[in-house]
RNA sequence: GGCCCCAUGGUCAAGUGGACUAAGACACCGGCCUUUCAAGCCGGUAACGCGGGUUCGAAUCCCGCUGGGGUCACCA
């Protein structure tokens, strides 16, 4: 194979969303496999509707996910430049190169009498289709309709008989008959390119060798080979990646909940996580694993294994992977990717000190096995940080309503309390917790239940010696007391 | 509606004519473990859309139907 040049070709009209950033992927893992080189080209050819900060939170997103580009709006290479909005002198050009060959024609018909055109077709149950009036214009009635201000837009004839075949790499050939096709705009009334064109000459200009891409593009193809044939460009290989649905199966859209790549950033998802899902998402490598690290994935990617078939994109499962790597992760990384939500808490500090960072690494690894999010992670350490809690009211009634709780709590912060500095550890602390409950003579649950709800406020959570291990001895004690006074005001007032 | 694509459990999916009384994963349900909750381990429920062919044999090939999706702009 030459060498493999594929693009990512995003419109700035919104945020990344999780197709699109599939789509990326996609065409990322398969040029990092074959050792070729990634695009990130911008079509912004439409003014209008381009959103100021799009592009800015597109790009944030990728990189987020680690997607990198070789050449880019950003950073240049041999092709550029890589912004649509910057290349108008070549799609006039090449539009030029069509008009002078007869492949296309002024077009002076106005949007509204296009609509009218449309509407009429439609109201006699024929397929609404531009009749190709103007392309047999005669040289007075151009002059006629350019003397009456008209800004024409330029068409380009497209074949009448026969068939355009598109061979796609995972969806074999697909034919659409000729008579299908329009007389299609390729340069605007205001000059602009039409997406079609633009697209057509930039994968051209920029030499792509496979045109990797949503399958909602797949009936835009024929259109573009016709145009690749005609501007005498090579004709890429196209491959049509099947759709990413919302579990109604209905099209993804901002009402089926988080679907932005940055909404799973900021819902506490890693960005490991997320790869690994969308990867599995149309694509398997076949065998048993679910889990692939980026390597992995790159090593064993293949377009032959994308499926064929749309695919409902299910939150549940990249929960349970966000898990998965919550708990398998080096524990550095898991803290570094939690740190910004501890300091939106409050929990940390902007620049956290080595024994705040400390700190912070004892909490993350006493909780991450048992949350699924960087925001449950940071909910479920939320008594760490902040001794004032309330207790969980299940729990008092549970274990802060048994008669002489608050002389087994007094004896466990007395034993607590006697252990020296070397002993204050997870095996000490149990030692000395499990010599009071002998004796005592009570069970176990005893002590520990309104001890972890006096530390903590919950009923669930890390081991109790964990917990009272990351707090340390003096807030330890300050909670135990704290409890004892509540437990026994509560008394009175009963 | 025309054209195009697709069709294995609720979801992601393996499967490319015989090894399929159809893998694995998520979710769900049970059990074990246990100081709680998770995690982990063990087990369970659950699928080839329907109808015709072809073939000794079909989830796999062909046709039709049904269903879902995409697309029909001077949007991308």
């Amino acid at each position: 194979m030459d060498t493999v040049r594929v693009r990512f070709a995003p419109s700035p009209t919104g945020s990344l969303h999780i197709g699109g950033a599939r789509t990326a992927l996609f065409n990322w893992l398969f040029a990092r496999h074959h050792g070729g080189v990634f695009i990130l080209r911008l079509e912004d050819t439409d003014t209008g509707r381009n959103i100021g900060e799009a592009a800015v939170q597109i790009e944030s997103s990728l990189r987020w996910l680690g997607i990198g580009w070789d050449e880019g709006y950003d950073c240049g290479g041999p092709f550029g430049p890589y912004r649509q909005s910057e290349r108008f002198g070549l799609y006039r050009e090449e539009a030029r190169r069509l008009l002078e060959s007869g492949r296309a024609y002024w077009c002076y018909c106005t949007p509204e009498e296009l609509a009218a055109q449309r509407e009429k077709a439609r109201r006699r149950g024929e397929v609404p289709r531009y009749d190709s009036r103007c392309g047999d214009l005669t040289g007075d009635g151009r002059r006629a309709k350019e003397a009456a201000g008209i800004q024409p837009a330029l068409r380009v004839k497209m074949p009448k008989a026969g068939a355009t075949v598109v061979k796609d790499l995972i969806r074999g050939e697909v034919g659409f008959d000729n008579a299908t096709l329009d007389d299609i705009v390729i340069l605007k009334s205001n000059g602009g390119p039409t997406y079609n064109f633009a697209c057509v000459v930039d994968d051209g200009a920029m030499r792509i060798s496979h045109v990797i891409r949503a399958e909602e593009h797949l009936s835009n193809t024929p259109k573009q080979i016709v145009l690749f044939n005609l501007l005498g460009y090579a004709l890429p290989e196209f491959v049509h990646v099947p759709m990413i649905l919302a579990p109604d199966r209905s099209k993804l859209s901002k009402r089926h909940g988080a679907t932005a790549v940055d909404e799973f950033r900021t819902g506490g998802f890693l960005p490991e996580a997320l790869v690994n899902y969308l990867a599995l998402l149309g694509w398997s490598p076949g065998g048993e694993r679910e889990q692939f690290s980026r390597e992995e994935l790159v090593a064993f990617f293949s377009l032959d294994a994308v499926t064929k078939h749309a695919a409902v994109y299910d939150v549940k499962k990249l929960t349970w992977l966000n898990a998965q790597y919550l708990k398998a992760l080096p524990l550095e990384r898991v803290v570094e990717q939690v740190r910004p939500f501890m300091q939106e808490a409050g929990y940390l500090s902007a620049s956290p000190d080595p024994a705040e960072l400390d700190y912070l690494n004892r909490v993350v690894e006493a909780v991450r096995s048992r949350i699924h999010t960087l925001v449950e992670l940071r909910d479920a350490s939320a008594y760490f940080y902040r001794p004032d809690f309330e207790y969980e009211e299940k729990g008092v009634r549970k274990h802060f309503t048994k008669p002489g709780v608050t002389g087994i709590l007094a004896r466990g912060r007395e034993a607590l309390s006697a252990l020296p500095v070397g002993r204050f550890t997870v095996e000490g602390t149990e030692e000395a917790f499990r010599q009071v409950i002998e004796e005592l003579g009570v069970s176990g649950g005893a002590l520990i239940h309104p001890a972890r709800l006096a530390l903590s406020g919950r009923t669930v959570g890390p081991g109790l010696f964990d917990i009272i291990t990351v707090l340390g001895k003096e807030q330890c004690l300050l909670r135990l007391d704290r409890a004892i006074a509540r437990i026994e005001n509560n008394l009175e007032q009963a």
